[in-house]
DNA sequence: GTAGTTCATCGCTATTACCGATAAAGGAGC
DNA sequence: GCTCCTTTATCGGTAATAGCGATGAACTAC
């Protein structure tokens, strides 16, 4: 029943085991190198084991007991933080880190508006992100490294929740001269005839072919890309016409050409972009920032795509102007 | 960054919600009461916030704050505590708390297997049991409550994990003067002419009836028990024949009649037993005694059982000697 | 060898945890 | 009102602990 260690012991065992040295953790603890050495001594000997190999000019790594109680302590501290954290915000004030995880194609959308508007709501909340491929991405969630995520929809495992955010319809981008390009809008019919630019990325890549009902050998695809910049280019250029869903507020390609969205009717050709997380598990649901984060993407999210749209409308009129 | 609080503090603060006052708490950490008085005091102190309203004669009860620090320093110690756990399991004992939920008619097969084997195997692990319903113990799975769990497998959500430890295959139990009785087998067009007396506990209920293709209007059910004994008591006294997959090491009533096992062929009637457990979740894997407990239920539940079948056919071949 | 690490140890101080004893507050019963 | 009981609060004192700075010892790299 009585606990083996104290938690100022185990934060110290883990900057040790962090850093790698001693000294290096008393620095990185703000604390004297002497504490940190005897916190240890007392440590090891409240447990009755070594956790560590302390060698003179070498610095200290874990035994097999130490990196065994490594991984524990991490999630002592992690739980003892976040209930400290629970107790600060009963001020209102939401607090402590939140990572998100979003698909590299769809970041330019998603990051401004979280690390723009949500980290003005939440000013105490430390925010960070990473850009991830899908997989990279649910494991991640799994493992706690990334608190939310934003993607296409694809395999999900059973322990991460996730809720759609946003349909976007597909368009056919082409350059402004092209003969489509007044339309109203244009089916697969249409374009038989046409060279394709084909976004290549994981998630674009499917749905740009199953819109087509084709697969990678069409012989239409003129050329592979892994950008959005880049194919919008090439269609700029007059090299084919891309499918897409992302939306983009300028008419003008980043080289100057003027392209053209025209939306693309194709049966259940829309795209959703969700929001994931992980489950409420066990004695742990997420903290508040987390579910707050979800609420914040699920009603803000569309109207700012639909900003953007918005954007490109106006451009596009004044053009014509 | 700086942990608001020490572990002993969240121990004696958890220890107070729990007993509901000081005095209570002290006699139950066994120290004494002004040790607990100061200790909530520092606690208080340091979080900035009441958490206890205390009043003399009266004891204390958690304010808002209270209570929900109280969730999370229930995690926080739990979590500590199994930390503590794993650093002593390194001398090969495994140790800790390990609650068994089982369901009501499987327990006499269960238990004495798990409390008498498996106890001695592993002396330092505390267990207990309850007995439950199969939604209660997948309601305790998930909430913690429950370590592993036996039942027939039914409904089980997406979080809780599980594995057939047992196929049986349904007999007919009738009285051992009954025609029937010699047969090898029998089927179901045997069982026309037959009253049956039907186990009424949900799953053996199902299962009764899927073996019979039949619902509860059936007018061969001349009786509905809730009981194994009493269902066998019945039989024996002639009042009908039951559908069962229980096994029993005595070929008598508990009222001394004589009763038989035939096994019933039909199709896909065998039931299984499972044993359940919940899923490893984002940087939690359970606690090594209960995956030891699953490995060790399937290893040696089925020869188990296996020994009440042996055991009861010696007891008809003695009596028929 | 020398310089630059790193961990270990010592003496010292301030803080903390804890104890026992006693006081103070409030409820229950008369 | 009064007494009895239970509870929390407070006080003085002691032992344990955390932390510091300075110094020494071990080892690497050059």
């Amino acid at each position: 029943m009585a606990l083996p260690f104290t938690l100022r012991q185990l934060e110290i065992f883990d900057a040790v085991v962090r850093t790698g040295s001693l000294s290096a953790a008393a620095r990185d603890l703000h604390t004297a190198q002497s504490s940190v050495s005897s916190a240890i001594d007392e440590l090891e000997k409240q447990v009755g084991q070594r956790l560590l190999v302390r060698r003179k000019a070498q610095g200290a790594w874990p035994t097999a007991a130490g990196r065994q109680l490594h991984r524990e302590a991490g999630i002592v501290l992690h739980t003892a933080q976040e209930a400290g954290r629970i107790l600060q915000e009963r001020d209102g004030q939401l607090r402590g880190p939140l990572t998100i995880g979003v698909y590299q194609t769809l970041a330019p959308y998603v990051l401004p508006l979280l690390l723009g508007d949500f980290a003005a709501e939440h000013p105490l909340v430390e925010l960070s992100f990473v850009e991830v491929q899908h997989a990279e991405l649910m494991a991640g969630l799994t493992s706690g490294a990334i608190d939310v995520g934003f993607t296409y929809l694809h395999e999900v495992p059973a322990e991460v929740d996730h809720q759609p955010i946003l349909e976007r319809p597909p368009y056919v981008l082409m350059p402004a001269d092209h003969p489509l390009a007044d339309r109203p809008s244009v089916t697969l019919a249409d374009l038989t005839a046409e060279k394709i630019i084909l976004l290549g990325d994981a998630p674009s890549k499917a749905n740009t072919l199953r819109d087509l009902a084709t697969t990678e050998d069409d012989e239409r695809i003129a050329w592979v890309t892994s950008s959005l910049p880049l194919t919008r280019a090439l269609v700029g250029k007059g090299l084919g016409v891309a499918i897409l869903v992302q939306p983009d507020a300028s008419p003008w390609t980043v080289d100057g050409h003027p392209v053209v969205e025209v939306p693309l009717h194709v049966q259940d050709g829309n795209v959703f972009v969700h929001i994931a997380w992980l489950k409420p598990q066990a004695r742990r649901r997420p903290p508040r920032r987390i579910t707050e984060m979800v609420t914040f993407a699920e009603t803000n999210f569309s109207s700012h795509i639909a900003r953007i749209d918005e954007e490109r409308r106006l451009r596009k009129a004044s053009d014509i102007a």
